[in-house]
DNA sequence: GGCTAAGCGAGACGGTACGTCAAGTCTTGCG
DNA sequence: CGCAAGACTTGACGTACCGTCTCGCTTAGCC
């Protein structure tokens, strides 16, 4: 019934994750300090420091707070089109704002914290993986893919050249760069057997 | 007639050059400081400056003078073989020392300094890439590839997993990786149409 | 039936009082935090608040509750021997451990908070230069003193040179210092008039 | 030639401890903080830092800095006179504004620091004691003191008194104050002995 | 003897300042 | 005149306490 209430857990914890992700889009996550998030949420650097150990995990619990969900895979019985829908999904995700510029610093920020580069894989590429991996292993198994293929590096060969084109040449990521990929996947990179 | 005699330009150049990498890979680049650089190097801050804008800068050049001949093709007449030799050869120097280490930091560099990207990109992404175009080009010609192979996605095709595996999910990337990766990568996803 | 049971009143402000002392002691005042006086105690800091307003007035307290009964005069007849043993006395807990350094300590945070300063006064310098003036004016009656003498100087007088050795030249405060005061103040600057 | 030059070394010293007095001034030596000081004045923290180790080593030379002449010793052959005006001349300034409530605040200061002590006695009580005791002996020989009277303790016993006014009593310290003090130190506590 | 009100420990909270570090700019003086 | 040396302002770091506050638990005191 305050008029100004002090509140407390979950709240403070909401509105810091939220004021890093308004500063990290205004300012860029380079130039982002906890300082600056604790001064914006109104609340003390203590605060902050008493949730995450450091400005990547914090960076990494705002962004995935963005897909609390995740990313689901549909399974309509034909695989191609279903990893297409789905990889398409991921994409907008992923290159969009205002994930796309954050989701890449905190790659960024995993090459030099193995901390949020295990938090990382562990909280948002490995689920991802394995519905990928599930997926896959259901069309095997009705026989629409090749039943040597490695379920293994699926997530590597599928996902691997959408994060070259997002981190290392970091030009434009659209669907239809992915579906260009795909095709060439499914294809293989040798000429066909049968002729 | 002092005993450290005061060099000039290319002198010191090299040395702030090398000083960084020796830096870099004792302390980590995350914690390297153009002040310790300096200090190190028996050289101003300024003259660093003078020559590089930005850590990263600095960093990319001092990287790139570690690789200055590049990775060559072979060329065997075999393409599944050459690339397989080619790839090795890339791996061992992204991820081993003291490269590996290094280009990680570089790449989380780029994900907010464009020019860093965009110099890695022109000075080393991009010859490579040319060379691997290149060299899938002739195969092609030569009936060892699928015509339709789409070789400007190339290098995000062939070099895609391995930056996923060095980047984002961090486990060793070894040679026996990379094979599995070729292989199924040359098989394609799909089933094979002869049956 | 709890080992450790929840006390209150007078036990939580004695246990309190007891555990400022102890840390005073061993770390030092000006390092003293309430934040650290309530873990050692077991106490709220809430509960700490609700007696004393601020650092200093806990330390008073604290400082107090090791003297209570106040230092007493003896009355012998021979004023000069009873100031000698009273100041020695004074001397004795003034510039001994733990009493000491502590008390230095409460000087200098009077200095800065008129609250403290004025308590002090109240209740540990007041009383003892009452005691004072009441030990010499009845020396005054008896002619052991010059009938000129001024009795609301005479604090100043006795104690300003031991406090002088104490904060200002923080040089060690003996009974000998004490006696040569005293055989100084008994005797006056000037020149002896009788001659 | 620039409109507003980086000046250095002397000219940032003597700017801070300019500020120091200032502020110190107007919010009292307690909340008196580094980090404001170096706000007021322009100027980095590492540059307050660089210069003195701690918060009483500064306020002791700013304190100084107002005092670089000393309290001279008038020599007029009438010791009583002469010490009446010099300690009419020091009381001015220990119980005036500025110095006065700054000095009081660096006395606090050395109960917790004997660096501050330390320097305190160098730089500031030692040579007026060297005065006052070079003046004292004078007079001493030319007979207008006692020839017992110990010159060592002249300092403790002419200055105590104030300081016991200042630091404990907190009551003014007035001329008419330092003058009853003069007139019972001179003639002393005892009876006079010619009757 | 059960109920309520207060005291209490614990510690989260918004703040302020600490003392340190490095960034990037500048000045000085050597060679 | 390029350089090393390093002083300088700025800004953020991560820590320590401040004094206020909320939270349940315990304990007294009053019905």
């Amino acid at each position: 019934m305050s008029d100004t209430p002090r509140r407390r857990g979950a709240d403070r914890t909401e509105a810091i994750m939220r004021t890093t992700l308004e500063l990290g889009q205004e300012i860029g996550y380079a130039k982002l300090s906890i300082e600056a998030v604790a001064a914006r949420a109104g609340a003390g650097k203590h605060t902050i420091y008493r949730r995450w150990p450091s400005k990547g995990a914090l960076l990494l619990d705002s962004l995935l707070s963005l897909n609390e969900a995740g990313l689901d895979y549909p399974d309509t019985g034909d695989i191609a089109a279903d990893l297409r829908v789905q990889i398409h999904a991921a994409v907008d995700l992923l290159a969009g704002p205002p994930f796309g510029p954050l989701f890449r610093a905190l790659i960024g920020e995993a090459q030099h914290e193995p901390q949020v580069a295990a938090a990382l894989n562990e909280r948002f590429i490995g689920p991802q993986a394995d519905k990928t991996v599930a997926r896959l292993r259901a069309a095997r198994d009705q026989g629409q893919l090749s039943p040597q293929f490695d379920l293994e590096l699926a997530m590597a060969i599928l996902s691997g050249p959408l994060y070259f084109q997002l981190l290392i040449t970091q030009e434009p990521l659209t669907h239809e760069y992915v579906d260009r990929i795909l095709d060439a996947l499914f294809t293989g990179i040798g000429p066909t057997h049968a002729s």
